[in-house]
RNA sequence: GGAGGGAUGGCAGAGCGGACAAAUGCGCGGCUCUUGAAAAGCCGUGGGGCUCCGGCCCCCGUGGGUUCGAAUCCCACUCCCUCCGCCA
């Protein structure tokens, strides 16, 4: 959420800063004056609420006194005042609702520096990089034999079976044999062991609840794009960004425990209802992944630096990788509803022909700890102040797999991956049919 | 799934219908004493909202209810602990 006293005190910053973002200037006012609203009818309940405990305190003074009868009148008086005050509370609790519901659909303010623009078109290349580059080597031009869909690949090699996951689950859900499954196993380790100098490895759980899901963002705007198993009420995860925010929520940190930073591999399940129909072949999309996601909570003034070591630490991966990629600094028109900022990292896949997304590094700013109650107490002393909270995928494995198996195609049809992976697939690491 | 116990401030733990944001201890911060430290003593120390800056209101797991008045009584739910059952 953004800060409603930001609103109130500075709405013509507000107006400017979410029209960037293609927020209605109206919307704002709209804020405001339910703000304005709720304010004046908790006033008025608060008073009358005042009213009743100073009455009771007078009703105990007059029984102990002896005072029957003055106790009696003054237990009435109360008795009227207070529902009078239960009609105003049912008025101020549904303006506040009004104003609650309205916040938890207004985007983040966008930063400063993010680029404007008004869709994806308009999203910012800031680098790129592949394999050999430092030494002044053009970008690589894919072979023949690289030219071959992943799908193509894996079926030649009995490594991905997308139609008996289909079998088991419907279209879109992977499922991954012999040497493709142990490439997952091998990825998650490779990336777990690399950020392990800086970040705790975590293992949460993958099915939230509602609220959970609602102190990133993800609900209630998106809750098409999630699955919900409606008889426990329970959501699947996303991202473990999820999970990870909701670690913390309701508690104070300690500024000296920031910045804390996390790392964890899980399952993330999409729905992808607004992309029905769309990459549906192979692993472009598809409804559950596994992904390595770097978390981090920290004070404002290490948001930076927090946003700088994610990225690098992805890009770090997609290096070691050998993979070709693109970042992207994504403009107000394609940032997603908690995001200051975000950068997007792009591998191209020579196969299908296209760049894919295979992480999304955001700043957060104060957005989703305001959501999720989310503080630290300053090490100067004062009161306690909302972290920023930051995310980044390194990296989402169904596309990198895809990507891998593509560029490491060889002539004869086996795929060779790069050496980084040999702990885990031997060396040099290769993949063979079945 | 069954039986029982529990949920209070950073932690431990009292409070069981009336001035309770809440004893006490620990922890933490400041001061005194001391060459310094420790010990001792004194003082302070939860969060949030509104404000005409005088204050006022809310928060004792969550949500309802009873009452003039609820941390305290009632109901429902959630979570934790112990035992039994089941189970990867």
């Amino acid at each position: 959420m953004i800060d409603i006293r930001l609103v109130r005190e500075q709405p013509d910053l507000v107006k400017a800063a979410l029209g960037r973002r293609g927020v209605d200037p109206s919307d704002i006012d709209e804020l405001s004056a339910l703000d304005e609203r709720h304010r004046e009818l908790l006033a008025r309940q608060e008073r009358l609420r005042a009213r009743v405990k100073s009455l009771s305190r007078e009703v105990g003074m007059a029984r102990r006194g002896g005072d029957g009868a003055r106790a009696a009148a003054l237990a009435a008086e109360s008795r009227a005042v207070g529902e009078e005050e239960r009609a105003a509370a049912e008025e101020t609790d549904r303006v506040a609702g009004e104003l609650r519901g309205r916040l938890l659909v207004t985007p983040n303010i966008p930063a400063d520096d993010a680029p404007d623009g008004a869709s994806e078109a308009e999203n910012v290349e800031r680098s790129r990089w592949w394999p050999g580059q430092e030494e002044g080597r053009p970008e690589p031009v894919p072979e023949a034999h690289q030219r071959v869909p992943h799908f193509d690949v894996a079926t030649e090699l009995g490594i991905l079976d997308m139609a008996r996951g289909a079998r088991m689950s419907g279209s879109m859900f992977p499922l991954y044999r012999a040497d493709g499954a142990r490439l997952l196993r091998a990825l998650t380790s490779f990336a777990l062991e690399r950020h392990r100098d800086a970040y705790e490895e975590i293992r949460p759980p993958t099915m939230v609840l509602t609220e959970t899901l609602t102190s990133t963002g993800h609900l209630p705007k998106f809750a098409d794009e999630a699955y919900h198993i409606e008889r426990d009420d329970l959501w699947a995860i996303p991202t473990a960004e999820v999970p990870l925010t909701s670690m913390y929520r309701g508690e104070i940190l300690e500024e000296a425990d920031l910045p804390l930073r996390l790392t964890a591999m899980t399952q993330c399940f999409r729905r992808e209802a607004g992309a029905a129909g769309r990459d549906t072949r192979g692993l472009l999309r598809v409804h559950e992944f596994e992904k390595v996601e770097l978390y981090a909570f920290t004070t404002p003034a290490q948001a930076s630096d927090a946003f700088a070591d994610i990225v690098e630490r992805a890009e770090d991966l997609l290096r070691a990788l050998g993979l070709p990629y693109r970042v992207l600094d994504l403009c107000t028109g394609d940032l997603g509803l908690s995001a200051a900022r975000t950068f997007d990292l792009e591998v191209y896949a020579p196969g299908v022909d296209r760049w894919l997304e295979v992480s999304s590094v955001s700043w957060v700013r104060d957005y989703q700890a305001r959501r999720a109650s989310i503080r630290y107490r300053p090490a100067a002393g004062g009161p306690p102040q909302l972290v920023h909270t930051l995310n980044g995928s390194a990296l989402a494995w169904s596309r990198i797999w895809a990507a891998l198996v593509e560029w490491g195609r060889q002539p004869d049809g086996t795929v060779r991956l790069p050496d980084a992976l040999a702990p885990w697939l031997g060396d040099p690491p290769v993949l063979t049919a079945r």
